[in-house]
RNA sequence: CGGGAUGUGGCGCAGUCUGGCAGCGCACCUGCUUUGGGAGCAGGGGGUCGGGAGUUCAAAUCUCCCCAUCCCGACCA
C-alpha cells in the first residue's frame, strides 16, 4: 500500500492518560483509539496485525486437529442457569433483557454453549472433539486498563475439549499446551508456562502462559535453577525456620497503648516473625479467623484453593467488633472456640509469640501456639517472596511481573454434567465425559508483544504479526529518478508476495524516518538521490540498536528482502 | 466498590488561586523558500472551556449536583 493512501494517524505526543507502553506507542502509532474505558477501535494497522495473530492461532490450532466453529454471543439466561454460572457470576457479565422481556447474556465465555452442542455427540466413537472459535467476548470489568491489556471487549481465541476419559484429557491438554508454547514464539513472545489457579472456572488444573513485563497484573514465582514457575496465588517456598523465643514462655497480658500495627508493636520489641496476623473474615457466610506469621501476607486466592472456600471477604468492623470484643489491631485467637480458625503452617510449633488480647490497647505474649489456640485447619496460604527458596531446589526465587497471555484449563464434568452431556461407552455403558477449556486474547496478545517489542523511537514488531514487512522510505518524492525506482521496486516486491509499504508522502525525511519507526516496520529500505547516483538503496533492520545501514545494489534488493524476511519469519524453527 | 488525580480545538498544555476579549506548541489548509533524521516565513480554518443548576453587571475561573477518563487497591471465569 501506499502511504498517501492509509489512514496512520500518527502523533508525536501520546496522549495524557495513556501509561503503559505499548498504550502510548499503539495510540502515537495510530493503531487505536478510545472509544470509552474498555472498549477500543483498531485502526487498519492495528487490524492487519490483528489478522495476522489470529492467522498463527488458526495454522496451531488446525494443526492439532482443532475445527473452527462460531457460537453465538448472546445467549439465554437459562443456559447459564443451569450450570449455576448465572449466578455465581456478578457484575462482570453483561445482561439484559430482550423485547420479549426474557434475560440474556453478552457471552464471557462459552463453555455452556460447548456443551449444549456436545449433547449431539453419542457414542465414545465420536470423541475426542476439539472446537475452536474467535470471537468477540464481553466482560464487564471493574477497571479496565492499560490499552488493550484489559477491556470489555475483545476478540478472544478460545478453544474446547471433549474427551471420554482423564487419559482422553491429559491429551487434549498437552497437545494445547504444545500448540500455545509455538503459538507463542511465533508471535515473538516469551511466555513462561506456569501453575495457575482455576479460581471459579472449577476444574483439577490449570496452566497460565505469562509474559514478563511491568505493565502486567499478576506475579510469578520462578526458578532459574530449576525451571519451577508458579503463579503467586499458587506458588509455595522455603522459608528459613525462626528459632522460638525460649524466655517467654507463659502467657501474659501486657499493656500496648495505641498499638495497632505490626510495625509498632515490633518497635515495642516484638519483632514481627514473633507476631501472630489475626484476620478476620466471612468466609462462605461464617465468620473465621485467619493466624498468619506478622511478617507474612495473606494470599486470599491460594486459601480459597486449598480451603476449597468459594465466597471469602474481609469482615465487617462493627461485625469483628461485636463478635471479638476488640478492633482490628489488638485481635488475636487465643481463647476463642466459637468460630472457625485457620492458621498457616509457618506457624506451627511456635511458641513465645505475642498476638492481640482481644481488648483495645492490650496484647499477649508467651503465646503458645499449639497449646494455647484451638486451630481448626492448618492451611498454606501465605503469599511468597522474592529471594524464598524454590520448593523443588532450594535455590532462591524470583517474584516477576507478568502479562497472562494465555490460560488453559482441564475443566473436569463440570459443565457436561450440569448440561447432561453422555455418551456411551464401549461396554455401552453411559459416560459423562470431560472438558477442557483453552483462550488467547488477540487483542491482550498484540499489547504483549508492543510492550516487549519497542525502543524509545517506537515500536518493533516481529516479522510475524508486523503490518508491513517493509516500507520503502522515498527522500525526495519530486525527484523523478527516485519515484520512478520506488515505483519499480515497490511492484516487483508486491509481485513477490512481500507485504510493503511506500511512503510516497511530500514529506521531510525527517518525519518520514520518525515515523517509519515509531509504527514498527521491520525492515526499512530507503531510497534516495544519494544513493542512486552509484546504484543503491540503503538498508535499515528495525531491530538493529545500532541503526546500522546497509548499501544494496537496486538489482538485488528482492532477493536481499526476501531472505531476510524468511529468515525472520517463523522463529519456531 | 474504597482511595487519589484529571477534564480547555485532533494531541500536549497555560489560563482557574485573585471572575473582566479563550490563549500557546504540535497537527491541519493556502502561498513562498527549503529538503538525507520530526524545516522557516506569511496568511488561514477549527472551541457547547465535560454536563446541569446557582451566585454575579459579568463565570473556563466561585458554589452545588452529576458525568467521564486515568492511577492505586479490591475483583478478574
Amino acid at each position: 500500500m501506499r502511504w498517501t493512501s492509509l489512514f496512520i494517524p500518527t502523533l508525536r505526543e501520546a496522549p495524557a492518560e495513556a501509561e503503559a507502553v505499548s498504550h502510548q506507542l499503539l495510540v502515537r502509532g495510530g493503531f487505536i483509539r478510545q472509544l470509552q474505558s474498555g472498549h477500543y477501535s483498531m485502526l487498519p494497522l492495528a487490524w492487519k496485525v490483528n489478522k495476522k495473530i489470529v492467522k498463527i492461532l488458526r495454522e496451531e490450532m488446525d494443526l492439532i486437529g482443532a475445527q473452527e466453529v462460531m457460537l453465538p454471543a448472546i445467549h439465554p439466561a437459562s443456559l447459564w442457569q443451569k450450570s449455576g454460572r448465572w449466578d455465581a457470576i456478578g457484575d462482570d457479565m453483561f445482561r439484559f433483557l430482550d423485547r420479549k422481556d426474557a434475560d440474556q447474556v453478552l457471552a464471557m465465555t462459552n463453555e455452556e454453549v460447548i456443551a449444549t452442542v456436545a449433547l449431539e455427540l453419542s457414542s465414545y466413537r465420536d470423541l475426542p472433539q476439539m472446537w475452536y472459535q474467535i470471537q468477540t467476548k464481553f466482560r464487564d470489568e471493574p477497571r479496565p486498563k492499560s490499552g488493550l491489556l484489559r477491556v470489555r471487549e475483545f476478540d478472544m481465541k478460545d478453544s474446547y475439549s471433549i474427551d471420554i476419559d482423564d487419559e482422553g484429557l491429559d491429551k487434549s491438554f498437552n497437545l494445547h499446551h504444545q500448540a500455545y508454547e509455538r503459538i507463542f514464539i511465533r508471535l515473538g513472545l516469551h511466555a513462561i508456562p506456569v501453575e495457575a489457579s482455576s479460581g471459579a472456572m472449577g476444574g483439577s488444573d490449570s496452566v497460565e502462559f505469562m509474559v514478563e513485563s511491568p505493565a502486567g497484573e499478576d506475579d510469578v514465582a520462578v526458578c532459574n535453577s530449576c525451571g519451577y514457575s508458579a503463579n503467586v496465588e499458587r506458588a509455595t517456598s522455603i522459608i528459613p525456620e525462626v528459632g522460638n523465643r525460649l524466655e517467654n514462655e507463659t502467657l501474659e497480658k501486657f499493656d500496648t497503648p495505641n498499638i495497632r500495627t505490626i510495625e509498632a508493636l515490633s518497635q515495642a520489641g516484638h519483632p514481627p516473625e514473633h507476631q501472630i496476623k489475626t484476620l478476620v473474615y466471612m468466609i462462605d457466610g461464617e465468620l473465621s479467623l485467619i493466624l498468619l506469621r506478622g511478617d507474612h501476607q495473606f494470599q486470599e486466592q491460594k486459601f480459597c484453593d486449598t480451603s476449597s472456600s468459594v465466597e471469602v471477604t474481609p469482615a465487617e468492623e462493627d461485625t469483628i467488633k461485636k463478635a471479638l470484643g476488640a478492633s482490628p489491631g489488638s485481635l488475636g485467637a487465643v481463647g476463642i472456640d466459637k468460630m472457625p480458625i485457620f492458621a498457616d503452617p509457618a506457624l506451627k510449633g511456635r511458641t513465645g509469640m505475642t498476638t492481640g488480647a482481644n481488648e483495645d490497647d492490650f496484647h499477649l505474649s508467651g503465646v503458645n501456639i499449639e497449646r494455647d489456640i484451638k486451630i481448626d485447619q492448618w492451611i498454606d496460604m501465605r503469599s511468597i517472596a522474592d529471594g524464598e527458596g524454590c520448593p523443588s531446589c532450594s535455590e532462591p526465587l524470583r517474584v516477576v511481573r507478568c502479562i497472562e497471555a494465555g490460560h488453559i484449563f482441564k475443566l473436569g464434568r463440570k459443565y457436561s454434567e450440569a448440561m447432561g452431556v453422555t455418551v456411551l461407552d464401549s461396554e455401552g455403558e453411559s459416560q459423562t465425559p470431560t472438558m477442557g477449556s483453552y483462550g488467547i486474547g488477540v487483542g491482550r496478545a498484540m499489547a504483549a508483544i508492543a510492550e516487549t517489542h519497542c525502543d524509545d523511537s517506537g515500536l518493533i514488531w516481529p516479522m510475524s504479526v508486523a503490518p508491513y514487512e517493509v516500507v520503502l522510505t522515498v527522500v525526495k518524492t519530486d525527484d523523478e529518478n527516485s519515484m520512478k525506482i520506488a515505483e519499480e521496486i515497490y511492484t516487483d516486491l508486491k509481485t513477490n508476495g512481500i507485504d510493503v509499504l511506500l511512503d510516497d508522502r511530500e514529506e521531510r525525511p525527517g518525519v518520514k524516518f520518525a515515523d517509519a519507526e515509531l509504527i514498527g516496520i521491520p525492515l526499512r529500505v530507503t531510497i534516495g538521490p544519494r544513493g542512486l547516483e552509484n546504484g543503491v538503496v540503503e538498508f535499515l533492520d528495525r531491530s538493529d540498536p545500532e541503526k546500522t545501514q546497509a548499501e544494496i545494489n537496486i538489482a538485488e534488493v528482492r532477493d536481499f528482502l526476501l531472505e531476510k524476511i524468511s529468515s525472520q519469519q517463523d522463529l519456531t524453527a
